[in-house]
Formats: structure tokens, sequence, C-alpha cells
DNA sequence: GCAATTTGACCAGC
DNA sequence: GCTGGTCAAATTGC
């Protein structure tokens, strides 16, 4: 079962006291005092562990040093279907702690994770620009950067990133079928953004599964952003490159 | 009334 | 026996 783990600020300026939505549903099913650790320990579960069949869970425990600091450790993958709640997380329920919070989750503006998914797909835009440059540098001839996509809000480090174990494309956004940590199908990888720094474990035994979601079916790489396709803004240039 | 959360009890591993 | 994790009845909020 994949374990990685991923540590999100808060801070009250954003008007949270709780841990940001991932884009999951969780029910909260216990809370339980850890010895030596200054707050209590949350557990929550899919909330569609039983409709679903899903039993992803998730543990949730407050930084002792730095009361801002929460550090969120899943377990097991999402096999629920919750397409939805990415692109309609604002309408659709609701993670307890946007529960808990629920004049500021209505509005999906505040939500640093639709402000992320708002800001990917205003300014998401796949630059062909220099593919043919660096081609020596990418193994896989559909190596997209993302002009637009880092921004003050959001800063991906993917410098950590081999792509040789990956077939040589980056980023590894691979398998839709996993929780957004896990698009990084790398043993341990890192990536941050002004409130989030997520911390990746798989055991080597896991990286066949993530990487069968993406290769089964096709040998295209999937991105792994669910939202429609439409939004994506191609550069003029794109299609000169098949030529 | 329904769904989600809370919280004490219970269980398994060490 | 202690601790972490889970269960389930009671409680709470909409």
């Amino acid at each position: 079962m994949p374990t990685w783990s991923e540590q999100v600020r808060v801070s009250a300026e954003n008007g949270y006291e709780g841990p940001t939505d991932d884009g999951y549903s969780w029910r909260k099913y216990g809370q339980k005092d850890i010895l030596g650790a200054k707050y209590p320990r949350s557990y929550y579960r899919c909330t569609y562990r039983l409709m679903q069949n899903c039993w992803a869970t998730k543990q949730v425990q407050r930084s002792d040093d730095d009361p801002a600091l929460f550090e969120i450790t899943y377990k097991g993958s999402h096999t629920c279907n919750q397409t939805y709640n990415c692109a309609a997380a604002a309408t659709q329920p609701k993670s307890p702690e946007k529960h808990k919070h629920k004049k500021q989750a209505n509005n999906p503006r505040t939500t640093p994770s639709n402000q992320m998914l708002a800001n990917l797909q205003a300014n998401l835009r796949v630059n062909t620009n220099d593919l043919d440059k660096k081609e020596a540098t990418c193994s896989f001839p559909f190596s997209p950067t993302f002009s637009g996509f880092v921004d003050e809000n959001l800063h991906f480090q993917m410098s950590q990133v081999d792509d040789n174990l990956v077939g040589g494309y980056s980023p590894s956004f691979v398998s839709p079928t996993t929780p957004e940590s896990s698009y990084f199908s790398l043993p341990t990888c890192q990536m941050n953004d002004s409130q989030r720094i997520y911390n990746v474990h798989h055991s080597e035994s896991d990286l066949p599964d993530l990487f069968s979601a993406n290769t089964s079916s096709t040998s295209s790489p999937i991105i792994g952003l669910e939202f429609p396709l439409e939004h994506v803004e191609f550069d003029p240039n794109f299609s000169d490159f098949f030529r």
C-alpha cells in the first residue's frame, strides 16, 4: 500500500485553521492523542470507502513546533471515481476541513487548491518553442514545458526528477487514478508551492502499479491534471513540431 | 431526518 | 501494559 506524506502550511490570512482541501472527500473516523505530540492526530478515510470500495486513508498531524504546519500522511491510493472533485470541488462535498469552514469553502477562489486549479487553467500553456533544442535532454519526444505554470502560488521543484526513471517524459503526472501526489511516480520526490511540501514515498514494488495506469492504454503521456483539455492553450507553433 | 463529527471503547502489535 | 489505529454510539449541524 503506497504511503506518502505531505506538509501543508496554513495561515491566518488564508482564513484556515486546518489543512486545505486536497480534492478528495474524506470522512473523519477518529482522533487520537499521540504520545509526545502536542496536538492530537486525526484519522480520515475516503467518503466513498463502502460505496466504491476505496480504502484510501489519511492522517493529519499538526506540527508541535509550528502549529500552522500540518503533516498529512496518505495511505493507499484512491480507487473511487471522484473526477468531479477537482473541477467542481467548490460545489461538491466537502472535505471535513471545508465543511468546517464553509463560508470560505463556498467561494472556490478562496481555497488554495482551487486557486491553484484556476491558475493552472488560466496559465497552462504547452510551450514547444525549444523542443528542438531540448531533444538532447529529453528522450521522449513530447515533453511540454509549462510556461506560466509556475507563478507566485505554485512552484514545482522538478530539478530532482530524473527523466530516465519514468521513461523519459517529464513532469511525471502520469496516473489519473491515483491521488495528486502519486502522479509523481518516483521513489521519492519533493515538490512545493507556497503552502505545500510534498514528500512522496513509494517502494519499488509500488512503481509498476503507478506506471501501469499510464502505459497500459497508450504509450502517450497522460497529464494528470483533471480539468477539461479545451482549457489547455497550445502554442501556435505546436503543430509545427509534428511536421 | 440525514450526514458528518466527536469521543470513549476496543483491538492488535510490540 | 502501552501505544497507535479503528469502531461505533452519541452528538451536532444543516
